[in-house]
DNA sequence: ATCCTGGTGC
DNA sequence: GCACCAGGAT
């Protein structure tokens, strides 16, 4: 056995030992449905633990099953989806699902290749659901498994470079298929799901010790095993590029309220937020452009137009400042969209910039003194 | 306030 | 190699 065979397996039993008595009680975990695996996996793309919870809950109530999803209507997939953001990951998880009805006879494949063909799945995905769902020997290989491995084996070198993400892929299928191997020492009854809990460990250890800032390194499962921890370069692995700087935008946002009914439009099918509802808004040069003039070239001709609020988003690389109005005077003949009631606005669905600019019309007209 | 984080598809 | 979103951590 070589040394590097010795730390893989040694890595393997301290993680295996350690994720049962330290993984968190997920609601996904409490499933063996690839289904429920799968929407998990999707969800946890790009998005945090405590913000799935509620939304994986409620979509699992509305959609138990596969076939549920495929007959769901776009928009009542949206409306579950508001507020996760990166939708086009709902139209995919709604693309897979009739693949898998026209496809798969309605049953969620279990072949490798053909997980990674669904639309939405990439090789980390189709590698977790191969894993925690079906327990088979695939590499996983996120942010947490990246940065936990780049520094237990000491990696420096950018991670998305191809020569280290070989080299992290590697390591993640050495660690997995030893653990789908059953040791000489351990061969208890327990020793069933082990693919599963190699995987979801090594994430659950990115998540909770191994963390990008201020790391647990005392409590490590993996101290002894730490390349990183002896070098003292825990902080700086994994060596991440920098992120290019965030660029400014301003848009103007405008709350047109005409007998009871809200001015509103739907993003078109390419569009960024693409099929989601929106007010009226138009993006300007800066933080000082006229808003009358914005808004009666948008909406025909304007009376008044009165500041409401201002806030910040931000989407990809760009930090969004959003001054929001409220419009009086707008004829309805010119202006484009659907008038809708505050009931209706409640059920569209719409990113969280225009969410929150639903709830600032909802609130009633300050008075004027 | 200012920093940082994250898979897939094209 | 970039676009896609909404947060959390400090």
């Amino acid at each position: 056995m070589t040394p590097h065979q010795r730390k893989i397996s040694a890595t393997v039993s301290h993680l295996l030992e350690w994720y049962p008595k330290n993984a968190r009680d997920l609601p996904w975990r409490r499933s063996r449905d690839p289904y429920a695996i799968w929407v998990s996996e999707i969800m946890l793309q790009q998005t945090q633990v405590n913000t799935v919870m509620p939304y994986w809950e409620r979509w699992m109530q509305a959609l138990p099953d596969i076939a549920a999803l495929a007959k769901a209507d776009s928009q009542t997939l949206h409306k579950l989806w508001e507020g996760l953001g990166y939708y086009s990951r709902v139209r995919n998880l709604h693309r897979a699902a009739g693949e898998i009805v026209q496809l798969h006879s309605g049953r969620f494949p279990e072949r490798f290749e053909e997980i990674l063909e669904l639309p939405g799945i990439g090789p980390y995905t189709a590698g977790a659901i191969a894993s925690i769902a079906f327990n088979q020997a695939r590499p996983i290989l996120d942010g947490n498994v990246i940065r936990v491995l780049a520094r237990v084996w000491g990696l420096g070198g950018d991670p998305r470079s191809a020569v280290v993400r070989d080299q992290l892929w590697q390591t993640a299928r050495e660690l997995v298929e030893a653990a789908s191997k059953p040791a000489a020492k351990d061969q208890t009854a327990s020793r069933r799901r082990h693919c599963a809990d190699l995987n979801q460990a090594l994430m659950e250890l990115g998540a909770l010790i191994c963390t990008p800032r201020q790391p647990q390194c005392e409590v490590c499962p993996l101290r002894a095993d730490c390349k990183a921890l002896l070098t003292q370069s825990v902080d700086a692995l994994p060596a991440l590029p920098k992120r290019p700087k965030t660029t400014r935008r301003y848009f103007q946002a405008y709350i047109v309220e005409r007998r009871g009914k809200f001015l509103v439009r739907q993003r078109g099918e390419g569009a960024v937020n693409a099929l989601l509802w929106e007010f009226p808004n138009v993006e300007t040069g800066s933080a000082k452009a006229d808003p009358r003039e914005h808004s009666s070239r948008l909406l025909g001709s304007v009376s008044t137009v009165e500041p409401i609020a201002t806030f910040q988003h931000s989407i990809t690389r760009y930090r969004i400042q959003v001054q929001v109005y409220r419009v009086a005077g707008v004829h309805p003949r010119l202006a484009e969209g659907r008038w809708v009631s505050r009931g209706e606005l409640s059920a569209l669905p719409c990113s969280s910039a225009h969410r929150r600019i639903a709830r600032l019309a909802a609130e009633p007209v300050p008075c004027r003194t």
